[in-house]
DNA sequence: GTCTATAAAAGGATAGAC
DNA sequence: GTCTATCCTTTTATAGAC
């Protein structure tokens, strides 16, 4: 093997092809984070992971051993990625209703991305066969976007811009509206995914009705 | 039989007690609503509503034919009775901040109630398999509680007691701030449920906040 | 490592007696 | 209407060849 090769090899030793080929091993993973997001945990067969991912059965034992080992290599390795475009959008805006405005456009189009919402039914669902797998995800996801805003919503206090007495109790009231109906209908799978408009009508309310209540005296 | 039994041969035409003993089909459908709740439709075996109910899996069968019409039965008939004691805290309370007060508190107590968030929980999991019962449950209780608020706001608004222009929005928007965090966690089973002073804190600040969104100028 | 074939168990649904 | 006993399919997991 070539010099540069070195920094490729972290997982195999014996490799022979030189180019790190899409190895059966992420394409079960892939195959798997498709069929249990779309059909749940229960009602994911072995079998169709395996027919998704053109292997066998027992390729897929091989490397996971068990059904549930797999269903947390996907759950937990994804959810790091969940939310994680949220802080960038907070220190930079001019002011404070672009600030919100910004925040909570990006937040909706996260939260709202098929493959988020089919992740937190698949996790609610299952929270009480692994729990510890709802606990990661609450702490990488709503958690986490709830504690960056309310930083922000205290520095806000601080500075005298705003009146947040309870940055933690305002920010996670503020997700809340935000997610408001919308979040459960999709949630449920009902009607039609929010248009433009309706993002723009959510956020526009929920920002307008956030600076009215907690503007500075 | 006796003249005043005919009221209450709905359903029967031979039965010979008189008294109205709890039935073999009660049994299952309670059974059947327990096991089903906490096992969510997949993971609830036919055996297990059985064994609950005392009665033998062909009963079961004679009675309601397959299982998801008797998962269709359960979910059904009891979507009727949530949020059912919303309506009344509404129109007679003094004053608006009393009003609200009083209806975010059986909101949340009604939200809270474990039996309703595992209904949430599993009409949430089995909504790509049954999306009408989706659609009854979500028109049943969120939609229904929305609503009846809606139309309180609005005539607040006509009224001109607060400045309410988008009723339907700021209903959903603050529902949504009052399930905040609190409900997420719910969900996913993390931690304890809500003291009494959670309940004030949340109820008292997403009652001022909109107070001071929404006030008459 | 990967495949084909198979074991072992569980679960939905039915047959037939009473 | 209700029970016991059974069928048949699906599904997780493993054995053994290459």
């Amino acid at each position: 093997m070539g010099p540069q090769a070195a920094t490729a090899r972290d997982r195999h030793e014996d490799v022979t092809e030189e180019r790190s080929a899409p190895s059966k091993r992420d394409a079960i993973l892939d195959a798997a984070r498709r069929v249990f997001l779309e059909a749940g945990y229960g009602a994911a067969s072995m079998d169709a992971i395996a027919r998704e991912a053109g292997v066998s059965k027992q390729t897929i034992y091989a490397h996971f051993g068990a059904k549930d080992a797999l269903f947390g290599a996907i759950m937990v390795a994804r959810a790091d990625h969940f939310l994680e475009p949220l802080p960038e959008a907070v220190g930079d805006a001019p002011d404070v209703a672009a600030a919100l405005d910004g925040l909570s456009r990006r937040y909706l189009e996260v939260l709202l991305a098929p493959e988020a919402v089919a992740r937190f039914r698949v996790v609610m669902a299952e929270s009480g066969r692994f729990p510890e797998l709802a606990e990661v995800f609450y702490r990488s996801g709503p958690r986490r976007a709830a504690d960056r805003l309310a930083a922000y919503l205290a520095a806000l206090d601080a500075g005298g811009v705003l009146r947040v007495p309870d940055p933690e109790m305002a920010a996670g009231q503020f997700l809340g509206a935000l997610r408001g109906d919308i979040f459960i209908r999709y949630l449920l799978g009902l009607g039609e995914p929010p248009t433009e408009a309706d993002i723009d009508r959510t956020v526009a309310h929920a920002v307008g009705a956030f600076l009215g209540a907690h503007r500075a005296r």
